[in-house]
DNA sequence: CTGTTAGCGCCTTCAA
DNA sequence: TTGAAGGCGCTAACAG
């Protein structure tokens, strides 16, 4: 690999100049910047990152650490960041803590060492790796949910609100016996949902029965389980509010498993857009994010953090959108049709 | 953040013994040593990478470049990479070129100039970028698809053979008129499976109809397109082998929107597992890759060419599982049905 | 076994 | 405007 140095012995300057113009920094005498442009194409020249990075003790490279990869939700949303980061000279990794703090914070030793110019994060519950970031003065954008314990610009929906509009839709169709497949406790946005839920509950003058809210785990095997258990309780659940994609996935799995019918004999009520929603019969009722746009918004954030390190953490709450479709709906049973 | 020189500073050794008590060198004085290691705890000293990477001239990260950061076969093999790389000290980072080789080409740019120490890569079709690293002598894995004019590791599956398999399935149903649904000419990938698809036909003595062969980009979108123009012509297919999952998922979609029955009207038989299979009507019979074990094999190959460079390069195929469920059944319709 | 020294490739004062 | 010189933090020769 050729270094600075080679072009600057091709194009007869010093390396001094050969950096200058390489990173178009004031005004080099224009012959002497075509030599030197001349030079490094012929030699393809290509500048040591490392190097470069060591010097100036940053790189241009962002991490976005996500807790699932597998989720589509979170895929989504990188092509947003990556529109952003490629406009203004950043490349984008991607890395998958898996929602487990330990991955999480080997990821986040890795970002330190490796001196990455920004993280755009979802952190895990345990929240611990994510302050040694913040300690670092690693410019940090939060999207999905908030760091725990500290106060970094956020990009998140209207959680509170969408659920309570999508719960307050499973009452409106008349269903008694709504239950809810919250997410992990320590997360904002499982918290959130799970509050717009109650609120409409409570809005509506109906009683909160803590035996029809269950806890998972944000995956497929979380809502399965979740679903499981409410269908072998009493009071059984006619309708479910599943509080993200993966869940609502594991959820449906279990209800078709089982035979019992949709929306006929357990409504569902999804958070998120699912894969090949319009493949399952019935259509599915769901919240939707706009993913593109956080990512991009978040990238925009981190550019601002980075632009200006001192800036007030800003908080950035974008529009969700409720779509309504037949998996919510209650249904005139043939018992009570005209005959 | 503090340096090697603090650590020896607060040690009372030279950064040298630091250094070799950090990389687990040589036989280092037990008392030395055990009071470099509490200096760096105290200190919390985490070494540069940077810094250490330019040195050695490598890092100690691995970039697995995929194609299409949606689509979960390629998501759910990273899970594979990052065991095997997290058990040797390497920190795995996910690209995403989106069959697009300009991105290809900047992520091969930011490769080279962070000089990772391997990368994992699904090629587009272009082919260009990826010389550039072989060029480099960066170690290089390709997966699912050959790297186009070069020779490198690769991991991949019985492509032809499970396409031949699952059409001559759908040969064996008794349809009469069978469509493929290919993906793009320069992927090898893609050849393959339509090769098993002709493969078939030919040893059933069926004649090839280019008219039933769509050539589309292995994305929903493209499936979709393709099924639309299948529908629109003439001989409108009775069974379509789509190859690959995002294209299955487009191609059901067309079917669903224009009322067409699976497998009644046209039987349905896909490459790669679709996420929510088991959510769909009817369960759709598929091809299944081991996606894991091919992110895994993939690294491991990768660490065999790191250790040695000149090794010849291997192939590892790897084996598919056919699931043949209700969408590609032939069933006794109605009309010759005993009354 | 330990310390001193030099340099990986680049950028950035500082002088000219 | 251009060049010379130093140093980012670390490791690997080389002495001792």
């Amino acid at each position: 690999m050729p270094t600075i140095y080679d072009v600057a012995r091709r194009a007869r300057v010093s390396p001094s100049t050969v950096s200058r113009v390489l990173n178009g920094k004031q005004t080099v005498d224009e012959t002497l910047a075509a030599r030197v442009r001349e030079a490094a194409r012929e030699l393809d020249y290509r500048p040591n990152a490392l190097a470069r990075s060591l010097r100036r003790s940053r790189t241009n490279l962002w991490a976005v650490l996500v807790s699932d990869i597998n989720n589509p939700f979170f895929t989504a949303l990188v092509r947003g960041v990556e529109d952003v980061a490629r406009s203004s000279q950043y490349s984008v990794v991607l890395c998958n803590s898996d929602e487990d703090p330990d991955k999480e914070a080997s990821y986040v030793a890795a970002i330190l060492a490796e001196q990455m110019a920004g993280v755009i994060i979802s952190p895990t519950g345990g929240g611990g790796p994510v302050q040694r970031l913040i300690d670092a003065s690693v410019p940090i954008v939060a999207i999905d949910r908030q760091v725990p314990g500290a106060t970094v610009d956020l990009v998140t929906v209207d959680n509170e609100h969408a659920a309570t509009v999508a719960t307050t839709h499973l009452i409106d169709e008349g269903f008694r016996h709504i239950a809810c497949i919250a997410g992990p406790r320590d997360l904002s946005t499982a918290r959130q949902r799970l509050d717009g839920y109650r609120r409409a509950l409570r809005a509506a003058g109906r009683p909160i029965d803590s035996r029809l809210i269950q806890y998972a785990d944000f995956r497929e095997s979380g809502g399965y389980a979740a679903m499981a258990a409410l269908l072998d309780q009493s009071p059984r659940p006619d309708a479910v509010f599943t509080t993200n994609n993966l869940m609502t996935i594991g959820a449906l799995e279990c209800l078709a498993e089982r035979g019992v019918r949709v929306p006929d004999d357990v409504a569902v009520f999804g958070f998120d857009d699912v894969p090949c929603a319009t493949l399952i019969q019935p259509p599915l009722s769901t919240v939707t994010q706009p993913t593109y746009e956080i990512g991009r918004t978040a990238a925009e954030l981190l550019l601002a953090r980075i632009a200006e390190p001192t800036r007030p953490p800003s908080v950035k709450v974008l529009p969700t959108e409720i779509h309504v479709r037949a998996s919510s709906r209650r249904r005139v049973t043939k018992a009570t049709r005209p005959a």
